[in-house]
Order: C-alpha cells, then structure tokens, then sequence
DNA sequence: GTACTGTATTAGGAGATGTAATACACCCAT
DNA sequence: ATGGGTGTATTACATCTCCTAATACAGTAC
C-alpha cells in the first residue's frame, strides 16, 4: 500500500497519517471505504499494531475516519469536517504558511497557480 | 517579549523559533536587527541557554538568521530564502495544508481572501 | 463458537527535549 | 592586553515521547 520511512525522524503514526490523509485527499480512499484493519497493516508493514492504532485514532478524532467497533475503520465524509475544531486548526496552519510563503518572496500569483492547480485534483481526476 | 509555554506540547525551543518567525514576518523586527543575545533571552524567558541556541541555530540553517561569532545574530534579509532549500520546503508544505483546506470544503475564495488580507502586511504596515 | 474487528493495559528500550555546569573562541571598548 | 560582551561546544543527567511487545478484553458476523 505504501512504505514509511523509520529513520525519518517524523513519528510513524504521523508518516502514516500523512499517507492516509494523501489517499483520501486524491480519492484514493473514498467515502465510507473500508480502510485496511489494524492487525493487517501491522502485519503488512511490519510494524506493532499499537502504532496503528494511534494513527487511525488521531485522525478519528481528527474527524477524518469513523471507527466501528468490531466492524472496521472507514473514511468520514469530507464534508464532517466543515465547522469542526479541525477546520480552525488549519485555518490557522494555512494563515501561517502563506504568510511565511509571501515573506521569502513567493510570488501571490504562483500561489493562485498552485490551488488551481490542486483544486480539481480534490475534486476529481488526478490528471 | 514575549511568552513561552512549557506545558504546550510543542518543544520549547520550536515555539521560540515561531515566535521570532512571527515578528520578522511582521517586521517587528526587520532586516539586519539584531536578536536579543541567547544569555539575556534565557534569562529574560527563564530557560537554559542551550535551548535559545538550539533555536537560534536552526532558524540561521533555515536562513532566517544569520549568526556573526562574537558579535551576535541578526535578521536575514528576506530575499536571501529565495532559491534555498527552505523555499522548496515551504512550497511543499503549502501545497499539503492547501489540498488539505481544499478537501474539508474550505473555499478558493476564502483562500484567496486570506492571501489579500496577509499579503500587505507582509509588506508594509499592519493596519 | 470461531474468527474477524477495535480497545485497553502494562512493561521496557531508544531517542528527543530541556537543564546544568563548564570551557573555549571571537569581537570590541578601554 | 584586559574585561565584558558575544556565539560555540561538550558532557552529564532527568524527563518525556515514540515505539515495541505481550496480553487481555469487547463488539460484530457467520
């Protein structure tokens, strides 16, 4: 499915995160998708199941996934997250970066370019 | 100058370094002031010295900074990020808390309208 | 019941973080 | 050259996080 870096020094369950996220975000892993069970991707990976655990528990309370206990882990409507405490966080994580972007000198216009450029990649195909 | 969290989860010496970002970004402080020396910031801040190093450090291998041995640190000229290896982190970064924004049904306009709202001040003045 | 799912707890090791105490080297004013 | 400021570097130690490991428990489906 994917490989995680252990010399990274970023977290697994944060490296994992990422990667889950960039999956739903590239609908990759669609709404109400069934995402791989704990034990499997331990297995699969080779790492303890507790570090999966911790990654698909932060991005539960993230409002990114739903658990089911017993049944599985599954990807939350995107639209869940509107209004939620995780939409302030990245109000203000967004506020920050482009304020540092406009800082060393990249251009407004390049910005423009890069949310057209990702935009309907969120929304639709990835070509 | 201002006021460090101990219990905030975030390393210390991180905080700091966003802190400074946030008042160069801001041109509190501007380009070729000095910083506040790292036994004063430690004493006035009431932590170790080794940890404002850490951060001044880090924030001159960004190129924030720029560190003359015996005299002091002093704010880098913006521009200098410009074709560095922070610049293509930044762009990185950006690209990831955009599509993310994008995802949960955050709005180009609202995007767009933060561009504007961030743009003059890192400009000029702060009205 | 069996075999999947997620959840919770306890224990321990490795590494990051922050503190502390020192020592060294550079710059500058006197 | 001396003194007092600056940054730099090292070593040691306590604490915390991250990750692993081994278990046990609970919900769901067949």
């Amino acid at each position: 499915m994917f490989e995680l870096d252990v010399q990274n020094g970023k977290p697994i369950y944060e490296q994992l995160m990422d990667k889950l996220k960039e999956l739903m975000i590239n609908e990759v892993l669609q709404e109400h998708n069934q995402l791989p069970s704990i034990r499997i991707l331990a297995q699969e990976l080779t790492i303890n199941p507790n570090t999966i655990q911790k990654a698909y528990k932060q991005l539960e309370s993230d409002g990114f996934i739903y658990t089911l206990p017993g049944k599985g882990n599954f990807v939350a409507p995107p639209k869940s997250l509107k209004n939620s405490l995780k939409e302030e966080k990245i109000r203000n994580e967004l506020s920050r970066v482009l304020a540092e972007a406009l800082y060393i000198g990249i251009d407004k216009h390049e910005i423009y370019r890069l949310i057209k450029e990702i935009g309907p990649l969120a929304k639709g195909g990835d070509s």
